[in-house]
Formats: structure tokens, sequence, C-alpha cells
DNA sequence: CATTGACTTAAACCAAGGTTTAAGTGGTAA
DNA sequence: TTACCACTTAAACCTTGGTTTAAGTCAATG
């Protein structure tokens, strides 16, 4: 299929998987007529791709887990050391994003005159507290 | 405290903390002789937006947060459809996250010879799978 | 055969979130 | 006094992740 067709399906604009290719997280695929031919493997990558975005992974990121799997790399290869320090990173974000979520649960539970009194009382964690001295 | 203090105790260049003052993230401290004086609780401000940076927040939905915070609006406030809306937002980015660890550790566990036959058993999920007509 | 619509390119442009630079000020220590 | 260190500014610069533009190509349709 060509890209618009790729581009519809996956919701994402026809220049940005061009700027996907000239980044090297996708191989060129053949041409017809000078057109991308792309095949539905090509669409399971950007799948991929599109997922790992949504979950904060940069560009080189990406380009480096695609680039590490080698053949039957799957167990042993350089992919699984990559990909462990990818999931020990989606852990630390998603312990992040509890603590926002606990903080902002306090802040909408709270009465506070001044943003700094009910930040404060929200950040009662010892992670997040800081000496008061002036 | 002057901004050197501030930039030690939040592991944050001073140069960030005069951009933040910019942006109108934090409001224009005291000066003594031209330098930069802050209280805690700009420590506070500046611990909030570290954390809400952290989970993906932009400088301006920061801003947001806390411009709509005014007095006594903890309840009832511009504050709390704001938050709540963060609230969401952060649900939503934790089960993104949650999807993308369910795929890498499939992704460990396989030998696929071809990152797109591993990535495609991988994405054996109803929101992901992609029809196979080339 | 002319037009239309989807494609092609390289290069310019954009916003976000800072960082760096250059030139200067203020208080302190030798 | 001289030197140093932390601070000040405005403005230029940087990276990331694309988007937009201008100019051209291809196949099908009227």
């Amino acid at each position: 299929m060509r890209i618009g067709e790729v581009a519809k399906r996956l919701d994402l604009p026809s220049s940005t998987i061009r700027y996907y290719e000239r980044q090297g997280l996708i191989s060129p695929p053949n041409r017809v007529s000078g057109k991308r031919e792309f095949s539905s493997s090509a669409l399971v990558t950007l799948r991929f791709i599109q997922l790992c975005q949504a979950a904060g992974f940069t560009i080189s990121e990406i380009r480096g887990l695609l680039e590490n799997y080698v053949e039957n790399s799957g167990k042993g290869g350089l992919w699984q050391p990559a990909v462990e320090a990818k999931r020990m990173e989606i852990q630390k974000q998603m312990d992040e994003l509890k603590k926002v979520d606990a903080v902002l649960g306090e802040l909408m539970k709270c009465s506070c005159k001044s943003i700094e009194q009910c930040v404060s009382l929200a950040l009662q964690d010892p992670l997040w507290t800081v000496d008061d001295n002036e």
C-alpha cells in the first residue's frame, strides 16, 4: 500500500512517516514508479513506533531498540539489556505519575489560602520535603 | 536564599530557574542588591513544578495550574476542573505505559527471527492489531 | 491532451524547553 | 587594591520532533 493509505490507517501524517524513514526508524520501502510501496510489516513497525512514542521514548531510543534487534537475538542479544533498561524507565515514569496524581488528589481535597501552603501540605512526602530555613 | 542555593537544593541549573521566572511560573522574588532572594515558599512552588514536569506537563499547563489557583479556590474554583483534567491525562498516560510495558515483556520472551514478526506477536491486542491485506 | 490527486524531493520553518554567551555588578578575601 | 566568585542581563543558540513549502512526477479520468 502507498503512504497515504498507511497514514490513514495509523492516523499519522505522511510527512511524519517520511521523517521516520529519514531518521532510520523504518527501512526504505520498495518503490513503484517512484512511489513508496509499504508492506504490512512496515505497518507493524510503525505501530510499534507509535506505541513507544506514546510511552515517551525518543526517536533515537526507538532507533536503538529496532537496531539492536538482530537476527535471532530475541533472547540474549543486544536487544535484551536495552529492553530491560526501558522497562525500568517505564516503571520509574509510572511511579512519578502516581506521585503527581497523589499530590493533585491532595490539592483537590484542601482549601488552603495560598498555593504555596497548599502544595506544601500536599508534598508531605519525605522525597519531596525541603528544609524551611530561609 | 540566593539562586545558587535554590539551584543546588533542587538540583536544577540557575538558568532554568530564571527561565521559569521569565515564563511566569514563579513570581519575581525580592532583590537584595540586585540579586534574587528566594523564600522557602518559592522552593515549594519550584518542587511542584519539577514534579509536574516529571509527569509530562508542559510549561504552559503548569502555568495554568498555578494561575488558576486563586484565593480560597481549593474547592470549587477554576483549579478543580483543571486538576481533574490533568488527573485524567495522567491516568491515560499510565495506561499507555502499562501497554508498552506489556509489549516489551512479550518481546523479551520470544525468539522470532525478525523484528516485524516479533513485534507483530507482541502487538496481539485488539487496540493495536492491523488488517494484513498488503 | 489537459487536468486532477496522490505522490516525490530538499530545504526552510516552527514550538518547546531550555542553555550558552558576552558583558557587566557586588561583596568578600588576600 | 586586586582578584575572585556568585550573581545580573539580553540575546543568540541548541535539540527534538516534526510541518510546511515549492517545484516537480506519475497514472487515471474527462
